[in-house]
RNA sequence: CGGAGAGUGGUGUAAUGGUAGCACGAGUCCUUUGGGAGGAUUUAGUCCGGGUUCAAAUCCCGGCUCUCCGACCA
């Protein structure tokens, strides 16, 4: 990609009361564009991540033996009174269509997949099961925040299991968690990303959420100082042991929920009788459990904890681009072996913008590029030429490194990987 | 939904009752190229509606929008 070429400019300002600091940068890097409140515009530096997220995602989720589908966002109002969710619910977006129907769009989609899933499982042989999508999300929340991290239109990987018996889905829902874990580690949140108790709202008692520590969170969690598990306040007394090891737990710390796991039983499938016929003859109801993980929230807890003054420094994984070449200065040479540069490292295969602008000053470009945050920096200048080399730098390291233009495909393959 | 703050060129801001100014951007030209360069020149603005006043970006009323705090949050 040329970066004269890329839509959207980086910004050097941003309204001054936009605190929070992945909103600040998504938007002056040009990531995001807000519509209105709660409301964005994925531009192709942030698509690009949406899509690396998008992509993690769904690997885990078929690993899982999970299959994908696509659900409508635009759910008839019956649907919704089956389970009571029409009143229930209070941040659906209730529209009425020119033939008077009256629909919702999806803010959760149980009224969707349970009678979907229902039309083809009758049998225990057809179970366990498991659906999901990646799919817009629609709530009409009272109040958006930080940018991305609340909103009320979002991109949301759901994920539906349907199993036999309890102990099924059990089993299930551990691997779930397994999986979930490695898409932090590959995020590089997982560190500081708590399996957290806390209510369960409208689908039970309690629910299990993932927390990342944060201070632009809007929970507050206290932490158990040895397992890797935590509690949300909003369950009530902080004098709340740990649940796995009965440890006291942390001072409260602020975290953002970015993703949650429910085993929801019995709750929407009786609500649409869905039964199987079990081994013995008898018809059960199914058991479900739903599996949620807001993709653009994840995007805006990654920038939470991975950006310094100058801006974002994206983890490997989800960067938009692997490499950042720029070229500096006006001297024909220069420019000349940029482009080679720049092609043979798209003939390698390699994820590059090319800032290849003319009439923009060099700082202007470094600028721009510590604040968009590409993990690797590759420059050619007169001063890496006189070497016969380019200069290489980590976005989040201090180090130069001159290595000689014939041996950067091998460099890149070894050192960088 | 309660509270607070704020809406001025494309963007960020200044002007508290009296000439709408500055910076960035964008256009043209010249110079410049290792950390947001310099000069010349052009461009474009007071959220909407009503009121007070000789005079309103400024004061008053209503509306809309945004941000923050709180409540809420499958």
């Amino acid at each position: 990609m040329r970066q004269s070429q890329l839509f959207t400019k980086t910004l050097k300002k941003v309204p001054k009361d936009e605190v929070s600091k992945s909103a600040q940068l998504l938007l002056r890097a040009g990531f995001i564009d807000k519509l209105s409140a709660g409301v964005y515009t994925f531009l192709p530096l942030g698509l690009r991540v949406i899509e690396k997220i998008e992509k993690i995602i769904d690997e885990e989720m078929k690993s899982l033996g999970a299959q994908r589908i696509l659900m409508p966002a635009l759910v008839p109002k019956k649907n919704w009174e089956t389970t009571g969710r029409w009143e229930s619910f209070d941040a659906l977006f209730k529209l009425k269509g020119k033939n008077k129907i009256e629909y919702a769009l999806g803010a959760t989609h149980e009224e969707v997949v349970v009678p979907l899933v229902r039309k083809h499982v009758s049998s225990w042989r057809d179970l366990p099961l498991a659906i999901f999508q990646i799919q817009d999300k629609f709530r009409d929340e009272l109040r958006t925040k930080s940018g991305i991290l609340r909103t009320r239109e979002f991109l949301m990987k759901d994920l539906y299991s349907f199993h036999a018996s309890q102990k099924d889905l059990d089993l299930f829902y551990e691997k779930v968690k397994k999986a979930y874990r490695r898409i932090f580690r590959k995020l590089k949140i997982d560190s500081k990303t708590y399996l957290t108790l806390a209510s369960g709202g409208t689908f039970s008692k309690y629910s299990h959420e993932y927390q990342t520590v944060t201070p632009a969170g809007e929970d507050t969690i206290y932490i158990c100082p040895k397992c890797r598990v935590a509690v949300n306040k909003e369950l009530g007394s902080k004098n709340i042991k740990c649940w796995r090891c009965g440890r006291a737990l942390s001072e409260g710390v602020k975290a953002i929920e970015i993703a949650n796991i429910f085993k929801l039983k019995e709750k929407y499938t009786k609500a649409f009788d869905f039964r199987f016929t079990d081994k013995d003859g008898s018809r059960k109801l199914v058991m479900m459990g739903c599996y949620g993980i807001g993709l653009p929230r994840l995007m805006g807890a990654v920038v939470e904890i991975y950006h310094d003054d100058l801006g974002i420094i994206w983890p490997e994984p989800i960067a938009p681009f692997k490499f950042h070449l720029i070229q500096i200065g006006t001297n024909p040479q220069v420019q000349k072996e940029a482009e080679k540069v720049y092609k043979s490292l798209q003939k390698a295969g390699h994820e590059v913008i090319y800032d290849d602008r003319k009439n923009v000053g060099i700082g202007e470009k470094l600028m721009d590029c510590d604040l968009i945050g590409i993990p690797w920096r590759i420059i050619v200048s007169e001063k890496s030429l006189k070497k016969d080399a380019v200069e290489i730098k980590r976005r989040n390291r201090k180090k130069l490194s001159f290595v000689e233009i014939k041996k950067l495909n091998q460099y890149l393959d070894e050192v960088v990987g």
